[in-house]
DNA sequence: AAAGACACCTGTCCGC
DNA sequence: TGCGGACAGGTGTCTT
């Protein structure tokens, strides 16, 4: 489910609670994500949040000795609650704060991560080979186009590859190649510097503009607040198969590709 | 090293 | 109404 725009939505949501506030209480209810949340988490009981911050789709918890990291895998979400409410069906764990607030963590299916580490999440295993940040200068032209050659992977599968760029998903590749006018199977080697610019443009641009909608919102994603978010509205292709090209009238096509369902215009994108 | 398949899990929707 | 199967926004791990 969430993408970088949806991370990015709830990082934003979550910053003002948790913000320099003291963990009082992690209640684990199940512990059984996509990897066992570790009896570990609990060192972070008694300690403030120093920081939080986003790698890729990773949510980092910074505290005064260590850290957590979240992840939200398919169906995860984070809410806020303020007063006390009875949890219900999937909510996994509560960071319990100061003042009666309640960070909650919910995913039917488990997917997402609940991790601790002790020393810095730039030597994380799962952190350490990631490839840079879409809206980062790291990210550019030359970079997509020097990791690309030789290779005859699907350019959607290329960017959807976080060693190479992190936060691009299935909704968002699909909707870039569009914007960039290339066709997602087409081999990531044999794509020119000159359109790997206009592929930069393309995801710098939906990513962007996704967040500033508060994400997309196709089944259940919802914020910390519990609202959806509204890029669904300006979906170019993704979801669309079957329905008319906007840029030409042809018919938009859905072909899976690296066992994903991918969405494309095969007359605007070569 | 690269590419592809598979695994993890629950909920929803569609056709019969 | 029930049932089986396909499918869903991610990504580490294993096999070729």
């Amino acid at each position: 489910m969430p993408e970088l725009p949806e991370v990015e939505t709830t990082l934003r949501g979550i910053t003002p609670h948790l913000q320099d506030r003291r963990i009082v209480r992690i209640s684990v209810r199940e512990r059984r994500l996509r990897w066992p949340i570790p009896a570990d988490v609990r060192k972070a009981e008694g300690q403030r949040i120093v920081k939080l911050s986003r790698r890729g789709k990773y949510l980092l918890l910074e505290l005064e000795q260590g850290g957590l990291i979240l992840h939200l895998g398919m169906s995860g979400s984070l809410r806020i609650m303020t007063e006390h409410q009875a949890p219900e069906k999937h909510d996994h764990v509560d960071i319990e704060l100061e003042d009666g607030i309640c960070l909650r963590f919910n995913d039917p299916r488990r997917f997402g991560a609940f991790l601790w580490v002790n020393d810095s999440f730039d030597a994380h295993s799962l952190l350490r080979n990631l490839g840079p940040e879409p809206l980062s200068e790291q990210f550019n032209a030359e970079h997509l186009f020097q990791r690309s050659r030789g290779r005859r992977v699907a350019i959607k599968n290329f960017i959807m590859n976080g060693h190479i760029v992190v936060g691009v998903g299935n909704i968002y590749a699909s909707e870039a190649l569009f914007m960039a006018g290339i066709h997602p199977q087409r081999a990531a080697g044999r794509v020119s510097l000159k359109r790997y610019e206009g592929l930069v443009s393309a995801i710098r641009d939906v990513l962007s503009r996704a967040i500033e909608q508060g994400g997309t919102t196709l089944r259940d994603f919802v914020n910390s607040d519990g609202a959806p978010g509204y890029f669904g509205q300006e979906l170019l292709v993704y979801d669309r198969a079957g329905k008319d090209c906007f840029q030409c009238g042809a018919t938009i096509k859905k072909k899976v590709i690296g066992q994903r369902s991918s969405y494309y215009c095969s007359a605007c994108q070569r």
